[in-house]
RNA sequence: GCCGCGUUGGUCAAUCGGUUAAGACGCCUCCCUUUCACGGAGGAAUGACGAGUUCGACUCUCGUACGUGGUACCA
């Protein structure tokens, strides 16, 4: 049977890196056994809903090269793909649950759950659930008469439907990642899985869907462990259990310092995305910065993910898309969850720049260029530029600095660099060089530095010495490749500019 | 509180009963380079604790501690 895998996230926001390394995980596994990767939009719960979200999840999914092969805007032989189209598929479920006996109608309104989870509240147990303990002493099916269940039902009472857990089963099964994980029936509660306004709830969407859809493996994060044994439950009542997809829970990613999982806040507080492009918040006008506008490329952000929670057990670090999909198993996924680490994201990405072609690089640096309204010429120029400079870029933004004083006079120079050792020997001599410069046959490289050497031997001067302050005369400051290549660059109208400007201020 | 899951350097991690317990990030030192990087060499730094099983335990079992998740008509 064909492995077919689905990312269900709801359109709550901004794409969390939790989500995008669940999504990958998926996709790997998936790609692997040359499956279909499926995108389900999880959106049950009207009030969270936020416009733009799912078009938002869907360009999320395409940067980072994770694409769906159905998926709302990809209908295929499952649609609809978002939950809240399939709406009228649930209910006739959740009825046939309690036909047989294994769910109810609950008639509690929202202040009455709040009563009893007050009334049973108790220092030994804090909060109570709707579960055998309780469930006799609410108003629904159980305890209620068939007719005045009937009653309540004709005259449109608001009513949710919840499954009726059994009091005494160990409920087992098998984790891909952590083996055999059992539950006491006992200690979880009935789940509501249709709401008041006729949506499933999460518990019983999954279900429906992962069936309705042919789900095979089913990927989601740790949280979902404690709620497990409510779907297993349903898949058995259901009478569904044959087709149950294998669960995979994946360990969280954890915040870099203090304690619990990645938040969004945390990015904000130090300093790193954690979505991976940006967002805005409607309501508020937030803005949350994301891994691609903060500079990142999409083939690093992947690696960095892939690399959290899951070791190929060899000594390699740098897996492109390909080579995820080729070494990707499921054995070597960890159980525990991981600290976030943005150094080492850094670092990935470092590498990725390093080892991308100028070509592969150019329209993603030009985009940055252009945004710090660097006047980019032609693409060639920019090409040598980047094969020259990329080595000193960890995030794409460093092109900025890195390429900025090919283009335009640096707006600065660090004079202080020269000052200590400034002497009128020094100014004599690129006096001299300008002069020189003026005669020279051609304006490379080879000539310019061989000019220059000459000329320090001539007036005696250490080439070294000379050759700093040349540097901060043409870049502004002490980076960059090598000086007589980037004077080649610049040309020799702007070097003869920047060096004048300099002697000028000394 | 209860329940689930987890626990190798600061962080990511290898090890699938027998190793001097890999490697990477970060940090430090040195080399290269009279810029910044890249590159190269080296260094500091790890099995939560306690029992048990075993000839032998980081590896298996149990307990404790700690961490983390859940305990919604949210996903």
């Amino acid at each position: 049977m064909s492995v077919r895998t689905r990312f269900a996230p709801s359109p709550t926001g901004g794409l969390h890196l939790g989500g995008v390394r669940t999504a990958l995980y998926s996709y790997l596994y998936t790609k692997k056994h040359h499956g279909q990767f499926v995108l389900r939009i999880e959106d049950t719960d009207q009030n969270r809903y936020v416009e733009g979200a799912e078009q938002y999840i869907i360009d999320c999914l395409n940067w980072c090269g994770i694409t769906p092969d159905e998926g709302p805007h990809l209908p295929g032989d499952y649609a609809p793909y978002r939950q809240s189209e399939r709406k009228a598929d649930y209910k006739p479920y959740a009825l046939q649950l309690v036909e047989q006996g294994h769910a109810y109608y609950a008639f509690d309104t929202p202040e009455e759950l709040e009563a009893m989870r007050n009334n049973f509240k108790s220092p030994n147990n804090p909060s109570p659930q709707y579960d055998h303990n309780t469930r006799m002493k609410m108003k629904n099916s159980l305890t209620l008469l068939p007719e005045e269940t009937e009653r309540l039902l004709a005259a449109q009472t608001p009513y949710v439907i919840r499954i009726k857990m059994d009091e005494n089963e160990v409920i087992t099964f098998q984790d891909m990642i952590r083996g055999e994980i059992s539950n006491e029936s006992g200690l979880v509660d009935d789940k509501v899985l249709l709401k008041a306004d006729g949506m499933p709830t999460y518990h019983l969407a999954v279900v429906v869907d992962d069936y309705l859809m042919k789900i095979t493996h089913a990927f989601r994060g740790e949280e979902w462990l404690p709620s497990a044994p409510v779907h297993i439950k349903l898949w058995e009542y259901l009478g569904w259990k044959n087709d149950m997809p294998q669960w995979a829970h994946l360990p969280l990613i954890l915040k870099p310092d203090g304690h619990g999982k990645l938040s969004k806040r945390d990015g904000d507080r130090l300093g790193f995305p954690v979505f991976a492009m940006d967002w805005q918040d409607a309501k508020t006008g937030e803005m949350m910065q994301g891994f691609r506008e903060r500079g990142f490329l999409p083939e690093a952000f992947v690696n960095m993910l892939a690399m959290l929670g899951w070791h190929s057990g060899e000594e390699k670090e740098l897996f492109s898309m390909d080579e995820l999909i080729s070494s990707f198993s499921m054995e070597r996924v960890h159980k525990h969850g991981a600290k976030f680490d943005f150094e080492k994201a850094k670092w990935f990405n470092h590498e990725w720049i390093k080892h991308s072609t100028e070509e592969h690089l150019l329209p993603q640096v030009k985009k940055h260029l252009q945004q710090a309204n660097i006047p980019v010429g032609d693409d060639d120029k920019l090409s040598n530029i980047i094969a020259l400079v990329k080595d000193r870029c960890t995030l794409l933004h460093d092109f900025v600095q890195q390429t900025g004083y090919f283009y335009q006079s640096p707006a600065s120079y660090d004079l202080e660099s020269i000052q200590p050792k400034w002497s009128a020997e020094k100014k004599d001599f690129f006096e001299s060089l300008m002069l020189r410069f003026k005669d020279l046959p051609d304006f490379k490289m080879q000539t310019i530095e061989e000019s220059f050497k000459a000329l320090a031997a001539e007036k005696n001067i250490k080439v070294g010495e000379l050759q700093l302050p040349f540097r901060i005369m043409l870049v502004g400051g002490k980076f960059g490749p090598g000086v007589f290549q980037i004077a080649e660059l610049i040309g020799k109208e702007a070097v003869e500019m920047r060096v004048g400007a300099v002697l000028g201020q000394l």
